[in-house]
This record gives structure tokens, sequence and C-alpha cells, in this order.
DNA sequence: TGAGGCATGTAAGAGGTTACATGATTTG
DNA sequence: CAAATCATGTAACCTCTTACATGCCTCA
């Protein structure tokens, strides 16, 4: 119970806020989960398989005109149940990102000082993109979903992103002149 | 060339600090390293292996009194030199965590508010332990290995990790206070 | 005498990515 | 005419975790 894979009650959770195909949750995933939990493809038609399997999901076969047929797809009230249990169950634990970055940066005495600020430059630049992006779509939801009921929840998950990726981006910046004066 | 597994490189950098044996080095992981990149010890034998195999590193069995025998490993000057060329490549790309609290708290419509502060709490906990764990090492570090050349460097990787964890603690407690006003 | 440290390793399986296959319509 | 959008899916592969197996020594 509490060592089911959560990616399985994300793409759950997804058929309760309007995306009722694989290919829409795709695109939700890339728009708003993403900075916490990516799927890809190979990923979400299986598992919605496997909703369906398990009674947690109906699917209907849609034809549609001038455009390819689709399945849609929809929670039972046994997995708005599961959805639930799911959530109160507690976090499993503290999450850790593999970071590349930070791998080189622990194995910088082997390298060239250039190259190491390079490799910051890189990450900074990337890091101010993503802050950049997740103003944008707080933007987006503050503006355009003001009436639906996810969106205070959603705005708090990019909060998260907006506070670490500015400490990261400070932490860039501390260390480059770090290394800066280092090199005198 | 680009798309080389990092955790080999992790392993073979580790033979550049002084841990010579797959058991020291997983001691060394878990002290230094957890934050930013988890290895098992079921990567860490078959990677040593591999290491040989690829002429990276040179093995020496060693009986020990008192103690099980064990595999002193050493990095080869081709190793080295493979290990230099992969700190010059690019980063991949941005690391992005799977986390499971933001995961809960984008579907907490159809939680209970009280689950979603317990989560927090819980969370918001862990991060202080982390944050703890994170200053004992640097500490650690700072004082008792301020002639290690390698020393500066394992600071940096701390100290991004003690900024993202403050970052994380403050969203959280800010984040329940606003959960709070929001019940009324 | 049992727990914990030292020390090495493997096999099964979970979880995930990537590349591929298909194919219609719309838009520049 | 090419590219993008809509739409579904699979197979091979990679990475990593977990559980297990072994065994000796030391210390409480």
């Amino acid at each position: 119970m509490s060592k089911e894979n959560p990616t399985q009650y994300a793409i759950l959770g997804l058929l309760t806020t309007g995306c009722t195909t694989g290919y829409s949750m795709k695109q939700m995933i890339d728009g708003s989960l993403n900075h916490f939990w990516k799927i890809s493809y190979g990923q979400i038609y299986p598992t919605l398989k496997l909703l369906v399997e398990k009674g947690f999901a109906t699917v209907e076969e849609l034809e549609q005109e001038g455009k390819p047929d689709k399945k849609e797809y929809q929670i039972t009230d046994f997995g708005m149940e599961a959805l639930k249990k799911w959530l109160e169950q507690p976090i499993a634990e503290l999450p850790v990102e593999k970071n590349e970055l930070l791998l080189k940066l622990f194995f910088s005495r082997h390298q060239n000082p250039e190259t190491a600020r390079r490799h910051l430059d890189d990450y900074l630049a990337r890091l101010l993109t993503r802050h950049n992006t997740y103003e944008a779509i707080k933007n987006m939801i503050s503006t355009q979903l003001f009436d639906e009921q996810d969106a205070p929840f959603w705005i708090i998950t990019l909060d998260y992103g907006l506070r670490t990726t500015q400490a990261a981006i400070d932490w860039c910046e501390d260390t480059k002149s770090l290394l800066l004066k280092k090199e005198g």
C-alpha cells in the first residue's frame, strides 16, 4: 500500500483536472507537473490501461472528424477513493536530485578553473530560464484560471519551484565570484 | 561520449579522493555525495569491475588480519584522462526532482486541509534535519580537512544544499500559514 | 550471544527513457 | 511541400533499488 508507485496516482489525479486523453495529459504534465514529476508517453499509455484494469477508470473510444480517433478516460468512484486514500498516506521520503553540476564541482580539483566557471554560467542561464517559465505559468494560472478550484494549490507548487530556483541562482552567482577570488 | 552514465564517473572520481575499496566508497557517498548523487552497493561493485575492464582502474586483492579480504582499486593514467575529459563535457540538463509532497499538494483539492498541513509538518521536520546534517558535514570538512585540496569544492556543494534546503524551509512555513488563513 | 562494523557480491525486478511505428489534418 | 498538431502505442534498453547470501571479528 505505502510502496505503490506515485506516477500511477499522478495519472489518476490528472483525470480529475479535466484531462481525458493520454495526449492532453502529456501536455498538462509538460506545462504544470514537469518541475516535480516528469512523465513520458511510454509511461502514460500503459498506466492508463492499468487504471482501467484496476477499475480506477473507464475508457470510451471516440471517432473524430478531421482528427485521429481518441480514447477518453474517466475516473470511477472506486478510483476517486483510491486517489484520496493515497493522498492521506504519509510522504515516503525527501527527494534526492541527481545533480551533475555538483558532481563535477565535487571533483573540480582536477579541472581547469575556467571550465568550472563555464559550467556555472551554463547552469545559471538555465536556472534563469526555468525561473521565467515558472513565473509565466504562475501568471497564466492566476489570470486565466482564477475560478478553477485547483488553482491555489497549483500556485503553491510553483512557488516552491520559484523559491528553490532563486536560491540556486543566488548560489551560482556567489560561487562564481568565489572562484574568481580564488584564482586571484 | 556525451551520454555516458555519470554514476560511472562518480565512482571513478572517488578513486581520486582516497577511497580505495567499494566499502569505503559507500561510506564516503553516504556522508558527502548523498545530497546530490546516491549510489548503492548494487551499483558500486559492478561498476568497479567495469572500470577495471575499461582500463580506468587496477585492482589488488589484499588479505587482512582479523578482517575480511578486500580489493583495493587505483585509478590509472588512462582513467584520470577519462575523468578529466568527462569533467570538461557540458552538463546534460537541469535535474528534475521527483517530489511526492508537491504531487500530493497539486491534487489537494480532494484532500482534507488537515492532511495537507500534516504533510507539510512532516516535510518541514525532515528539511530541518537535512539542514542540520549539511551544517555538521560542512563544519567537519572545514575543521578536519582544511589541508585537503578537495575541501573547498566539497564545501561549495554543501552550500548548494544549504541554500536550497533553506528556501524549501521558508516555503514550507509560508505555505503552512497560507493554508491556515485559507480555512479562516 | 547478539549487534554492529568490515567486506564483497548477485539476481530479480521496478521504474523510466528513447526510438520507433502509424497516420490524418492543418498551417505556413 | 514540409512541418506541426493531434493521437496512440510498443519494444528495447538503461539505471537503479532491494533483498539476499556469505563470513569473520569485536565489543558490550
